[in-house]
RNA sequence: GGCGAGAUAGCUCAGCUGGUUAGAGCGCAUGAUUCAUAAUCAUGAGGUCGAGAGUUCAAGUCUCUCUCUCGCUACCA
């Protein structure tokens, strides 16, 4: 089972080029994943690690319309943030470019070609909307009509950003262009899709028998999906942004971004190094995709089945998703602003780039979605980095300099509780290794802090400030292991803080030394003289953290008042009173109630309309249980053309009314009317 | 509704193939200590392991039912 590999390829989900990252974005793959490419590289394995920004897609387009620019500029601009960023925190990528290069142009192409000159995919026509004015079929976001749900008149083709509902363009009342703002035709399209269907057996295979040791929610994902039968994926779009489909008749296609991107992880390596292929092709590789648990597809089934199809490649060893961070308790959103954003952070904390670090590891969600708090964020650089790594360290260089004016006393004679001490030392290797080679970081971090642990109850014991006044030599002997204990931290927590740990070689003046030397206590030799001791870390006062819990009151302030703007929706275009004549709208009691098996929101409703007794699906049974509807008088709108749901005719529509945040309220006559009174 | 993941001390989490009094860190209480950024060290309190039933000599760990949270998916006139 323990294979041995020759190399590694770690690589890090592409960030996409229309925002900035966030905390979320590093908690769930690049701190694990430059955690692990550190660790790797300081056990002298021939490691390489692999990022860069992912740049083609609607969205980006979408952006950039919304703005004004071009696609270009959106995907320059976030891309330096990017890079920037994740350049100041210490992120050790050997390479981070990105989609647009021509080096990945060229090799998402070739993939495409070589697959389709195989006859590995299926060509499919179907019928999609086209903007005649603008000459372009159009992607699902760029198709706005009337929300069939909220009747919101700016829905999109894929989602309606009011009601939060999922769509397609199909669904739309009205459909019309975003480009142009001309009504729709439909017209034949071809597109390429890869048939994952045919991959389900390998994909079986491979993962359900070769791979159990992936992770629970991993690996429950995969099965999930695999039960539930692989569908053919399209692999191309109708976009001008993008990489050309670079075959024959394909004018105006691009190649799907999901196909595009992961091939990015190759580009990247052959930018890199001209023996990319070895890291590519030889099954002597590891390699290893850090993703966040919305990416478990793309790279479980879909890229693997890419890399499948095309041959020559190996496919990952291991997909070690993170679930997702909240914060203060609710969901990280882009749009809603609700993020700490890595450039802000960096702005805000100069010099604390570790503290993020270990937070986050700390408390990465590894295996369920996890809550950053400023409170918490305070609480561990307090309690922990301050008081317990960082005070650990300053006691043993502060009492070094008093005592020795900064020169490492010579180790004499051991006791047993040195050798304990040491003992224990030593014992930190083998359990942080455990945990770093099976991805589980937070536990590793803890080995690394145990050993300050180990540093502070060793001088707590040894009390060499009271034994200098009686055994003066003894204390050389134990400030010795002091400091060979403070040498080690420099080494074990490189992995997690690489700026901690070239503080700590700078106060130390010496270093860094191999990851095979942890537990040794000859690390610094006696007459060598350390450097200047300075904090490590610094307590984080209570209005820092103020400041920035007011920063996201105010995001949370202006998000609700841009939301009761919004939902106070504008007036739609005039009718006649012969339009509103059309409805027929009558008093009526709702007699029997019960719930739509097999569906979340449909009540199936009998109604007394005076006209006649009849039954109404509506979509309400999130707001309302069956028995408090029963006996209720509710509008009913009695003329509707019927529809059928779930396989049951609904003849009618009971009128409701919605609040600002979606929700239902019945409508009902003042006082008790008979059923069939005309509403009007 | 279907599928997946989760629910363990006040908080954040470990608990592998079922086996002695359920663990860690933080917080809390008490004591010790003063080299150190009022830091540290020791001891302790605190859990009917989401609820209920079952299998077993033995269940946090297996089975079933239910509740709640998150994600994917269907549905929403």
């Amino acid at each position: 089972m323990a294979k041995e590999f020759k190399r590694y390829l770690v690589t890090s989900a592409l960030p996409y080029a229309n925002g900035p990252v966030h905390i979320g974005h590093l908690a769930g793959v690049y701190i694990p994943s430059d955690i692990y490419a550190r660790y790797l590289r300081l056990r002298g394995r021939d490691v390489i690690s692999i990022c860069g920004s992912d740049e083609h897609g609607v969205a980006i387009t979408i952006k950039a319309r919304k703005e004004g620019v071009t696609p270009r500029e959106i995907i320059d601009r976030y891309h330096n943030l990017i890079k920037t960023s994740f350049e100041r925190l210490g992120m050790s990528f050997d390479i981070y470019s990105r989609t647009s290069s021509p080096v990945h142009a060229e090799t998402a192409s070739d993939f495409f070609r070589k697959l389709y000159a195989e006859g590995k995919f299926i060509e499919k026509t179907s019928m999609q909307y086209y903007d005649e004015e603008a000459q372009q079929f159009l992607a699902d976001r760029y198709i706005v009509g009337t929300c069939p749900h909220c009747h919101n008149e700016k829905a999109y083709g894929d989602q309606c950003e009011q009601c939060g509902s999922t769509l397609s363009p199909d669904e739309l009342i009205d459909p019309h262009s975003a480009l142009s703002g001309s009504p729709l035709v439909k017209r034949e399209t071809k597109h390429w899709y890869l048939p994952l269907d045919e991959y389900e057996s390998f994909l079986r295979e491979w993962i359900l028998d070769g791979h159990k040791e992936w992770r629970p929610n991993v690996y429950g994902q995969c099965k999930s999906w695999l039960d539930l039968g692989l569908q053919p994926r399209a692999v191309s779009r109708d976009l001008d942004w993008g990489i050309p489909v670079p075959v024959e008749g394909a004018e105006g296609k691009v190649l799907y971004v999901w196909f595009d991107a992961p091939i990015g992880y190759i580009s990247a390596t052959k930018e890199l190094t001209p023996d990319w292929e070895r890291y590519w092709k030889d099954p002597g590789t590891k390699m290893v995709h850090f993703i966040g648990k919305d990416n478990i597809v793309f790279h479980c089934i879909v890229f693997p089945s890419m890399l499948k199809a095309h041959g020559d490649y190996i496919l990952p060893e291991n997909v070690p998703a993170n679930e997702f961070l909240n914060l203060e308790g609710e969901k990280i959103s882009t749009s809603r602003n609700w993020a700490v954003w890595l450039h802000e952070y960096l702005d805000e904390f100069p010099g604390k780039e570790d503290v993020l670090r270990y937070v986050l590891c700390a408390n990465a969600p590894e295996s369920k979605d996890n809550d950053f708090t400023w409170k918490d964020f305070q609480a561990r650089n307090n309690n922990e980095l301050v008081a317990v790594l960082g005070n650990f360290v300053n006691r043993a260089l502060v009492l070094t300099r008093k005592y020795y004016d900064g020169v490492v006393p010579p180790c004499g004679a051991l006791t047993d509780y040195d050798r304990v001490t040491i003992a224990e030392l030593q014992g930190v290797k083998g359990s942080l290794e455990q945990n770093l080679e099976n991805y589980r970081f937070r536990e590793a971090l803890k080995d690394a802090m145990n050993m300050a642990r180990i540093g502070n109850k060793y001088l707590a014991d040894s009390e060499p400030w009271k034994v200098v006044k009686t055994d003066p030599e003894r204390v050389k002997t134990i400030l010795n292991v002091a400091l060979q204990i403070t040498a080690n931290l420099s080494i074990v927590v490189e992995p997690f803080m690489p700026f901690t740990a070239k503080k700590l070689r700078t106060m130390l003046q010496s270093g860094p030394f191999a990851w095979d030397r942890i537990g040794a206590t000859d690390l610094l030799a006696p007459g060598h003289r350390i450097g200047q001791p300075e904090l490590l870390f610094e307590k984080i006062e209570d209005d820092v953290i103020q400041a920035q819990l007011d920063k996201l009151a105010a995001t949370k302030a202006a998000n609700q008042a841009e939301e009761t703007s919004h939902h106070i929706e504008n007036q739609k275009d005039g009718i006649s009173f012969d339009d509103f004549q059309k409805l027929d709208i009558r008093i009526s009691t709702i007699l029997e109630a019960e719930k739509v098996a097999k569906t979340k929101k449909l009540l199936k409703l009998t109604v007394d309309t005076g006209i006649d007794k009849r039954v109404i699906v509506s979509g309400i049974a999130e707001y309302f249980t069956p028995e408090e509807l029963v006996g209720q008088q509710v509008l009913v709108l009695v003329n509707l053309a019927p529809r059928e749901l779930k396989g049951i005719e609904s003849r009618g529509m009971i009128l409701m009314g919605e609040d600002a945040t979606g929700r239902y309220v019945l409508l009902k006559p003042g006082m008790p009317v008979h059923n069939g009174a005309i509403v009007g």
